[in-house]
DNA sequence: TCAAAAGTGTTAATAGTACACCCATGA
DNA sequence: TCATGGGTGTACTATTAACACTTTTGA
């Protein structure tokens, strides 16, 4: 029938860097390693891919394990494929970003799957090229939050324009002037004001925005 | 040791789209499948993953086999792994996008692997998911072009504006205007005039330019 | 009364866009 | 002499960047 025979077969895993953003900070969701080779080391969400499905699927499937998420948004990032990145076996490696909403997450999963959210700005040595990965995906992060409604994956139904300008800052990783922001954030229609008052954050009250 | 051996293992091919530029139009090398399945349609160049070279290289070695052009600039594009893209057995397929100095392309090698140069913009139907990924390496290309010195790799060492001008309309697919494209050319440091002049283009004769 | 976050405009600089004519030359 | 591609400047518009004070209210 085909020609392949001759040729090799890989093992092929799927890892997530799922971002969250918790208390004004971007976080990255990570586990201990359950098996060997690198067992207990820190490590992305990953997993392997099936036969019956295709690799984006294979990314969906994790993130449901691992979140209890269904339809995030999640976009490939790059596929990691050096000899010997794993140092048990060749596997190579398609990445993935998730972006959610911590509030939907299940952290019941947590226990289970000994998760925890950490810090995007101090994140610890992870094994293999998990940090090459988490780098990258910051990197296309902040090309894309100017374009694209990012925030709304990541933040509750409704939130502050201050939480707002947070969340850009922890992913630019710079600061913003807040009347430019508040400027520019006023001209996206996808961003729009509620009547309602947020009484938690200030003494004053904050308008509380949704994305539409 | 390692507790993969209870995952599949798939077959990982490599798919690399060789951008070259010839007649003033953004071109595409394809070639006629050798084998099952698809025998005979129309393909990008591609090859299997070895065991022993990491997927860059591989597609380094692909690209080499077919052009003789070594260390050329070449991206990960991304991975293609719907289950049944190739109706012969699984292929998860990791997609480069190369840009080359048609002028550097070893011809001889066009007889012996039939490959043969087609305009972006005239793409005949390719076998599987091919143009899908043709359409997708074109967009990424226009969100690059503006930042990047792209047409240092598809153009010869000394070029005219207007050849440049041209490159640029092909890749993004649109018109600009003269004025302003070299007023913008002429900010950038990486382009510079060097006192020749070419006298084949035209009968007044147009300054050469080069990348730095 | 004061600390803490919310909210609010103007100006300057830069980048991008639209637009039309003369130049030099070989055939 | 004329057809062909080479070369040039200005005005308008949109976008981005810089910058500081007043408001509200609960503790």
């Amino acid at each position: 029938m085909t020609a392949y025979k001759q040729h090799p077969k890989f093992y092929v895993s799927v890892d997530c860097i799922i971002f969250g953003f918790k208390d004004g900070r971007l976080q990255v969701l990570i586990h201990q390693r359950p098996y060997n080779p690198g067992k207990g080391e820190l490590s992305l969400i990953g997993g392997f891919v099936r036969t019956d499905e295709s690799v984006d699927a294979s990314a969906q499937r994790i993130l449901k394990k691992f979140t209890g998420l269904d339809s995030v948004y999640m976009q490939q990032l790059a596929t990691f494929g050096e000899v010997e990145r794993d140092p048990g076996e060749r596997v190579i490696s398609i990445v993935y970003y998730a972006l959610i909403n911590i509030d939907n997450y299940d952290t019941q999963l947590s226990d289970i799957h000994h998760t925890q959210w950490v810090d995007v700005d101090q994140l610890p040595t992870l094994c293999f090229d998990h940090n090459d990965m988490v780098q990258k995906a910051r990197r296309v992060m902040s090309e894309n939050i100017k374009n694209k409604p990012i925030g709304s994956k990541l933040l509750p139904q409704y939130f502050t324009l201050s939480l707002l300008q947070t969340l850009y800052e922890s992913i630019l990783g710079t600061s913003i002037d807040k009347r430019n922001f508040r400027r520019a954030i006023s001209e996206k229609e996808y961003i729009q004001a509620t009547g309602m008052i947020d009484k938690e954050s200030s003494r004053r009250g904050a308008t509380l925005y949704r994305f539409k």
